[in-house]
DNA sequence: AATGCGGGGTA
DNA sequence: TACCCAGCATT
């Protein structure tokens, strides 16, 4: 057991990758960076964790800024939960600050056994073992737990490893070492498909390994097929005029709660009875998306802009109002709809760069049906409509 | 024990 | 496609 751990902490340290948040002490910053992890992969919290901490440099800081702010800056980062309950809990630590044992971290909203063992062990330097993804895998492949490893008892299995091997962690060793180091092994070199046994510096302990096991490892139970979701139907209302436009505030619970979106319902007369405002008929497109446990599919429609905006009109919204299109990008607004208004030329894109964006200017057109190209998001616009309508109309 | 909760990279 | 990602909260 003290063979394993002192070969993890030392092939770390060779291999450590220099990633931001491992430049600081600031518990606060190990923080941020524990939650944006959260089923999220490192390349994709990088830029976010950046301008986060430029925006947020402290618990203080966070804790006194609006939720909107908050929301803005963690937007198309997905679980919005995890922004809301830190802001939540930086406001709870606020005087305090973050406790340092992983027992109290745990009583932090957003912080679970994961993130409490992250903190800890990293940051505050307590051996506190924890239990990720990548972790559970190494795991379950040295020790040949064949458990599911979303099971209860498999996670009863992986912590208790995972428990032991922090125990036997010699004490010159940090033991955010340790779990890092299980984690680094478990993203680079255990990876689910083809781990790289050959150069693994746990092969001589790895019971899959050694029996020729490490495909069959962990043991993981299928996850639902894209057919089996349910399908979520939208109508969304786009109400633009000149250069404003509509937006509504989802109330702050819930599936992207506290984001702004064009305003939705279950379908186009219901939102367009709650604005007061006529809507064309026909959508003038269709944005689809693939959620973990649902496909969303939203119908665009174009209407004319309402006169007056009342709050609370339209079910689950808390705000409604209008915005220069210029403001849109300072908004929390999530993807779907960034991926729908991205689609118009008329909008600026002055949002958080998403690399697949491609062209917010280019084609267009293609008077013919087939999907527009170039983006990854499946907003596609009607083929009837399109070389009819374009902008304008109504309004 | 099961479900809700995003979004994207990749084999 | 399907899988999985430095998971947590609620039921």
């Amino acid at each position: 057991m003290d063979d394993v751990a002192l070969a993890v902490v030392q092939h770390y340290a060779k291999v450590r990758r220099d990633l931001p948040w491992r430049r600081t002490h600031d518990p606060y910053a190990i923080w941020v960076s524990e939650v944006m992890l959260q089923q999220t992969r490192v390349q994709t919290v990088i830029p976010y964790w950046e301008r986060w901490m430029a925006k947020f440099p402290t618990v203080r800081a966070l804790a006194d800024a609006p939720l909107d702010d908050v929301l803005a800056a963690w937007a198309g980062l997905g679980y919005y939960s995890r922004a809301r309950n830190l802001h939540k809990g930086a406001q709870a630590v606020r005087e305090s600050g973050l406790p340092s044992k992983a027992s109290e971290l745990r009583d932090v909203p957003g912080i679970g056994p994961y993130t409490a063992g992250a903190i800890a062990s990293i940051a505050f330097g307590e051996k506190a073992p924890l239990v990720d993804g990548n972790v559970a895998r190494v795991l379950a492949r040295v020790f040949a737990i064949t458990a599911d490893i979303k099971s209860t008892a498999g996670q009863k299995a992986l912590w208790s490893r995972a428990g032991e091997l922090m125990a036997a962690l010699p004490s010159p060793h940090a033991p955010g070492a340790l779990n890092q180091g299980l984690m680094e092994l478990g993203a680079t070199i255990c990876t689910p498909t083809g781990p790289r046994c050959l150069v693994c510096p746990l092969v001589k302990h790895c019971r899959a390994a050694i029996e020729g096991r490490q495909d069959e490892l962990p043991v993981v139970a299928k996850r639902k097929g894209l057919d089996e979701l349910p399908v979520l139907a939208r109508a969304a209302l786009w109400l633009q005029q000149g250069d404003e436009i509509v937006l509504a505030r989802r109330r702050a619970e819930g599936l992207f709660g506290g984001l702004w979106e064009l305003p939705q319902g279950d379908d186009r007369l219901e939102v367009a009875r709650a604005l007061g405002v006529t809507v064309d008929p026909d959508a003038v497109a269709y944005h689809d998306q693939v959620l973990s446990h649902r496909r969303l599919r939203i119908a665009v429609f174009r209407g004319g802009m309402p006169a007056r905006l009342v709050a609370g009109a339209l079910s689950g919204y808390d705000r409604i109002a209008r915005f220069s299109l210029g403001e849109v990008g300072s908004l929390g607004v999530a993807a779907a709809t960034t991926a729908i208004l991205s689609k118009y030329e008329a909008t600026p894109w002055n949002s958080i760069p998403k690399r697949s964006s491609s062209s917010p200017k280019a084609t267009r057109r293609s008077s013919k049906g087939s999907a527009a190209s170039g983006t990854t998001s499946r907003t596609r616009t009607s083929q009837k409509r399109r070389s009819a309508r374009r902008r304008g109309s109504t309004s």
